[in-house]
DNA sequence: CTGAAAGCGCTTACAG
DNA sequence: CTGAAAGCGCTTACAG
């Protein structure tokens, strides 16, 4: 059986309430008895259960962090800035991802309930009234790169619309008229928003060109398969721009075994900025999603509204996704 | 403020007791009482505090898992192992990664007792003493490519040694007589069984040879960097041998960068299979680590240990390491 | 089948 | 400065 406080007070010939006083560093303790107990605490090697700790004090310390089923380096960069803050914080985290429907991110939901003091949600499944539906009203939850801005939670999205419009305009003025897209799932936020950023680009632009959209899901393999498909392509376009990093990626591979060289033959561009994208040959020219940081903000916003719950903001900020130029979208040897 | 458990038994009618025993799907209640319950609890949105289940019944239905400082795909590949697995078992994830040294792991370590049930554990600074040292005895644990095979708890770990044994083999096969090996943090466990893997094939199969090790530290960047060193080598290898994927896809970008092809020029292989290796231009050559399997497995054993105290195991489990060869070590057109 | 009561391991007014 | 006691929100013998 685990030690108790009560074993320690009775060791130690003290009350609970002292020794808890004492571990909870509070004034009134002689230096004596706090001694005397922090002694007796060590060799009994006690640890106090969090459990009943949080019992009574109604906090977990611990953060919930609800996230979409993402593969890749986009998930741990984000899982790392959101750990490296909450650390910080001296919060802990508790993950929850790979949700496969609406039902099961509403059962994800549900059983953070209570055992978190907040919530991180990034999820394609989550709308304001479902979240609003599945926790209770005075949660406080911070949202990332959602549609949601419900007034009732602080929300960070990266600037996808802006990036993906940098992104086109960069390649027009590289001298590119056919520029096709490769769009990420139709049900996530940030692919929507992309997709529009370049349909808008592409108008203000190269008004009278047409889009050339392929579907792809924001994984390696679908770019590589929507690459093989814009190889096969009779007027095929000058520069492909796909929605994420992984795609690119996966479309650069496709290009490479098809013979053709980037950027010579065709340019390539990607978004997120990856860490691995720079390592890639050619390096990738992408969008800085900043990842990490914006898991970092989301943490500390969420451990604000948790300190000082009238205070919470429900504000939106929305991150600048600056253009990183290498290699791939290089100019043409003229 | 929260509904309890007092309020529906109020609202009710019924005791605490009576509610209690519907919620948990105890038999000895009427179907009336039952259904009638049922619509009170919908009706107040009533769900109940895990905190006070967890104090009650012992059970957090939580597992924690202390990892490495770990970046890129080898991370979110273990994680995502691990949180499928525990989802399926109906279990919640509680992370911590990004330890600095051993007291940083252990204060990690001794903050998860009593919010989680059992833990998983991965990380470089942790001995068998030392876990025992900062977690409650009768904690389930179970070890992931650790040195500890300590008797008391359940390990798992990648044939790390046999893995490097034949790439080596492979790389020999295809006629290089020149093998650079690009190593992992020193401090690392599997950095030095992949070394010594390596060390142990090239006296076995090219003997009179010598070792040429380089030192990296498993990121892109070193990998990036040592690859520049190789390229500046008067004796240059044939072949290089790093100790991961990242490193080897780092390695990748300096000799493309110096204008070096691979594998026409020098051969390239890596280690551990992350879902991009097979994306890269050429194709990475490389062992299969089985990442999110081994997260899987460990979790399932841990699971096991924690619902069977008394069947758990303390056994050592090697998963094999797959030598999977692609286009980056293929031979040299003659 | 149902309820009153004890108890899980803590913290915190309230007295002294 | 210290202690006795109430209470956090549940579950579970024990009676009836």
């Amino acid at each position: 059986m685990a030690v108790t406080i009560k074993d320690v007070a009775r060791v130690a010939g003290v009350s609970v309430a002292t020794v808890s006083r004492t571990l909870n560093g509070h004034s009134n303790v002689t230096e004596q008895t706090r001694a005397h107990v922090l002694g007796v605490v060590a060799e009994l090697r006690f640890v106090p259960s969090s459990t009943a700790q949080s019992m009574i004090t109604r906090r977990t310390h611990t953060i919930g962090a609800l996230l979409p089923d993402l593969h890749g380096e986009y998930f741990s960069e984000l899982i790392r800035g959101i750990d490296l803050a909450a650390r910080a914080r001296g919060l802990h985290l508790l993950v929850s991802s790979s949700h496969g429907d609406a039902s099961e991110a509403a059962a994800a939901l549900r059983a953070m309930n209570g055992r978190v003091d907040g919530l991180l949600v990034m999820s394609p499944h989550v709308s304001a009234d479902f979240l609003w539906g599945n926790i209770s009203g005075d949660l406080p939850a911070v949202l990332m790169n959602t549609r949601l801005a419900d007034g009732r939670h602080a929300s960070f999205a990266v600037d996808n619309h802006g990036g993906a419009y940098a992104m086109v305009r960069h390649l027009v003025e590289r001298g590119h008229r056919s520029i096709a897209f490769i769009a990420g799932p139709e049900s996530n936020f940030e692919a929507q928003e992309r997709l529009a950023g370049y349909r808008a680009a592409l108008a203000d632009l190269l008004p009278g060109s047409y889009e050339q959209v392929l579907q792809g899901d924001f994984t390696q393999e679908s770019g590589s398969r929507t690459g093989s498909q814009v190889i096969a392509l009779t007027q095929r376009p000058t520069a492909i721009f796909a929605a994420n990093d992984a795609m690119a990626i996966g479309c650069l591979s496709a290009l490479n075994e098809a013979g053709l060289q980037v950027p010579r033959d065709i340019a390539l561009a990607g978004f997120d900025d990856i860490p691995i994208s720079r390592y890639v040959s050619p390096p990738l020219t992408t969008v800085r999603s900043r990842i990490a940081e914006l898991g970092g903000l989301a943490l500390e916003r969420l451990a604000s509204a948790i300190e000082e719950p009238n205070h919470a903001s429900a504000q939106h900020q929305t991150l600048r996704a600056d253009l990183v130029v290498r290699p791939s979208t290089a100019p043409p040897p003229t």
